[in-house]
DNA sequence: TGTACATCAGTGAACGCGCGTTCACTGATGTAC
DNA sequence: TGTACATCAGTGAACGCGCGTTCACTGATGTAC
């Protein structure tokens, strides 16, 4: 939060941190593509050359912030998860709930996983940290859908991507305050009722009671 | 596709076209932050001060390639949508299949229109252009939503969203084939199935044959 | 049909800028003895 | 406890680059008469 450049001496002492702390704030601001090494080492009191002590390059800094993301994201999924409790559905609508927030508490993170063009797998720690994150989804959706009749049930990884998905175009078309927003709903509500729609389709939430629909 | 500038003189003819079509491949290639305007004109043949003849500068041609895209994208839904014949219900997958067709075929419009940075209303015309395309998939949807009670029946709007929101995550997530794709699901059968399952939780399609869900 | 001229769509040189990165350097830190 | 020295994390100047944009210009086109 505070950009002002405040050092104790010559070494920085946390340099690496607060380049990425530096990073995030920007990205957050301009864009992943606004993004420069130079003003992230100005903001960390610092001079431009710093940064290439601690990182490869440009890539390298922004493929950290993202893994960095991922950690943080993958934690706040797994704690709104809560190891299932306390009932299936209920620990899988939070994790659609803390994926939205996530989105909107930390853009920064958020734009740098997945709109800043570095590739989930440019490192090694990064293709660990965002599958994890996946994983995450995964079992959550493996938990769920045990209580639907085997032969009527969609793969995990398939029934997870569907809400990745969907989440994910929640965030991208609605969730960003920029001018030219679409749509009077707010995003969150947005989410809840698509995921809710889409369980029931599952089988997973009990019909609305109501008229059969007519033959269409 | 050919990128031999050729030239039939002094004067281009077709210089304001050739540079939309030169946009379009380079962003394709490179991302929207690849583009650049003096690589678009050598492209086309051309200096780089000669496309400020027709575009007032970088963000603008972006801007322009984004419309003709909204325009393109409605026009191919409109087509796919066929006048929601022969049923509702299939005109609308129809449509559903025919946003993921878009973004497969013309990777380059599709990123100037959602990952540019550009944003809708960046100038009246591009406005005008996206919300024809909203207005279609809204359309499309309320059609197939009169098939409800009207007391269970969520807004079109809402439910365009929805859908808009699957499959542009779909497209982001899962149907670009740049290297660390996830999951084992081709895009537009994560989508089909998608939004099978939605249109299930509306009611609009006969629920599964099988046992209750026990209750969870 | 021919000529004069306005208009238009290009050129090419130049600008200022900021970026990513490298390099030889230097000041601070910590460890061996 | 004090000193010598290796190591580390910074500096600042410099580089080459390519970009967006401007400007005075010039060649081609089309229209009025």
């Amino acid at each position: 939060m505070s950009d002002q450049p405040r050092r104790r001496g010559y070494h920085h002492g946390n340099l690496r941190e607060a380049l990425i702390e530096a990073t995030i704030d920007l990205i957050e601001e301009k864009g992943p593509q606004g993004f420069t090494i130079a003003e992230a080492a100005k903001r960390a009191g610092v001079s431009a050359a710093a940064p290439y002590r601690h990182f490869a390059g440009r890539d390298d800094l922004i493929a950290e912030v993202a893994r960095c993301g991922f950690v943080l994201f993958a934690e706040l999924m797994e704690f709104a998860y809560d190891d299932g409790g306390p009932s299936a559905l209920s620990a899988f609508l939070a994790t659609g709930r803390a994926y939205l927030a996530f989105a909107e508490k930390h853009p920064g993170y958020y734009m740098a996983m997945f709109e800043s063009g570095v590739p989930l797998n440019a490192t090694p720690e990064l293709a660990r940290a965002s599958e994890r994150a996946t994983a995450i989804l995964t079992l959550a959706a493996a938990r769920l859908s045990e209580h639907l009749p085997a032969e009527r049930r969609p793969p995990a990884s398939m029934f997870a991507a569907h809400i990745w998905a969907m989440s994910h175009g929640v965030v991208e078309l609605f969730a960003r305050s920029t001018p030219g927003s679409r749509g009077p709903f707010p995003a969150d509500q947005l989410l809840e009722t698509g995921i809710g729609i889409y369980l029931r389709g599952l089988g997973l939430i009990p019909p609305d009671t109501g008229p059969e629909p007519e033959k269409i």
